[in-house]
DNA sequence: CAATGATTAATTGTTGACAATTGATGATCA
DNA sequence: TGATCATCAATTGTCAACAATTAATCATTG
């Protein structure tokens, strides 16, 4: 943020290519098991198969699509155990997240969180659904694009994207229960001022207690899997 | 283990050129810089540049190689603070995955994690580096592996690639120092009496203590890149 | 002589055609 | 009738040619 690049980022044909058919996934556009065929999607796209195809690749080792060789690509499904699997690793990076950037705190940093808790305050006077879900995304965001770890934060952007897609998908109950600023000030604090330990403890349990919200309020269609214990 | 598929699992060109080009760079015949030709891979390996193209594509995502538009592929760079993002994301799934173990152990669990005990007291009594490398590797790999989350356990598997990456490219000296036994004992031990919160403590530590000991033996070549803190 | 602009060789980006594989359909035969 | 086998259409896998872009080279110009 403090020196953002004047680069011009041109993207190829795949990069947009990828970048729609994403979009219509976490938007649930594309519903979960759509069959994708290449063909028709090169033709509503305007690129040739080839791109595509690379696009799908793409989209398929982020885990959004799934292809069965020689036989068909499709959106990849969105159940009961996903649900715990993408919060339990969300937790997992977050809570690291909280503890590195609590360790090697800057004042960037702590002037960044307490930038997102404004915007939490002001979302939960008097935000839509949409907008409360924004800000607290944003928020932890930040904690993880701060911490100094870019495999962490690569990985945490891939998940982001799925709890959004769980939002979306989930025939809709509930949006977001929490407190947002009663519930994120404790982790706040714990990292502005450097208390490592407690910082991934809160973590940890601020996306537990999502995990618990979303397992008890969506109802994602299609599969009756056994949540985990 | 227990039921494994009969399943054929054909692999098409794009998986068996990546592999080939992975087990290159991960082994350190290709090393850390070295320019990629599309072509020149393409003829080597014996498929078209479509091909070779893709497997790279995936090889990129997976942090090995890194690509320039339309300029140059080339092996990805591997310097302290890559080794420290390395080890601190190790930490964060390990010690994430080694808690929900312990809170969901079954028997299989609990004997898989003494077998792995056991390959380890092996390599440490009578075994090259290399084969305590890999029983330490096991050790780990089967925690992660049980925990029950895939998505966290591919990533895992990542991590360990770049791990193995980081022992055949740096320029050698003192390989894994530990009592593979003492050091792993009281994390088998936390795992299988089901202490979640000290199991995850402690598989934080072990890997954070891994660090030290490569940040302090480890010669990379190239940079000289200031550490983290 | 330094900075700018044309030239070109090398390399990646994209495409459409062809090959391989699959699953469904219907014919064949015990 | 029902199981088996050939056939075929639909779809993905692979390829080689062509287009776009880059970086290096060298000439040009103030």
């Amino acid at each position: 943020m403090s020196r953002s690049s004047l680069k011009i980022a041109k993207k190829s044909l795949v990069d947009l290519a990828a970048e729609r058919i994403r979009e219509a996934i976490l938007t649930g556009a594309l519903k979960p098991g759509t069959r994708l065929l290449e063909t028709s999607l090169a033709e509503e796209i305007g690129a040739s198969r080839g791109t595509i195809r690379a696009a799908l690749a793409e989209l398929q080792r982020d885990g959004l699509v799934i292809c069965e060789r020689f036989s068909a690509w499709s959106v990849a499904h969105l159940d009961t155990s996903a649900l715990w699997e993408i919060y339990t690793m969300r937790a997992a990076l977050e809570s690291a997240a909280a503890r590195l950037l609590a360790e090697r705190l800057t004042a960037q940093d702590a002037a960044a969180i307490r930038t997102a808790q404004k915007g939490l305050a002001e979302a939960e006077k008097n935000g839509s659904a949409a907008r409360r879900l924004e800000a607290d995304l944003t928020f932890h965001h930040t904690i993880v694009e701060r911490c100094g770890n870019s495999l962490l934060a690569d990985s945490y952007a891939n998940i982001l994207d799925k709890i959004r897609w769980v939002y979306a998908v989930s025939e809709e109950v509930e949006p977001l229960r929490i407190d947002l600023v009663d519930w994120h000030e404790p982790l706040a604090n714990a990292i502005c001022s450097g208390e490592a330990e407690e910082a991934a403890r809160l973590a940890y349990g601020l996306c537990m207690r999502s995990l618990e919200d979303d397992l008890r309020d969506r109802r994602l269609p299609g599969t009756t899997s056994a949540a985990a214990s």
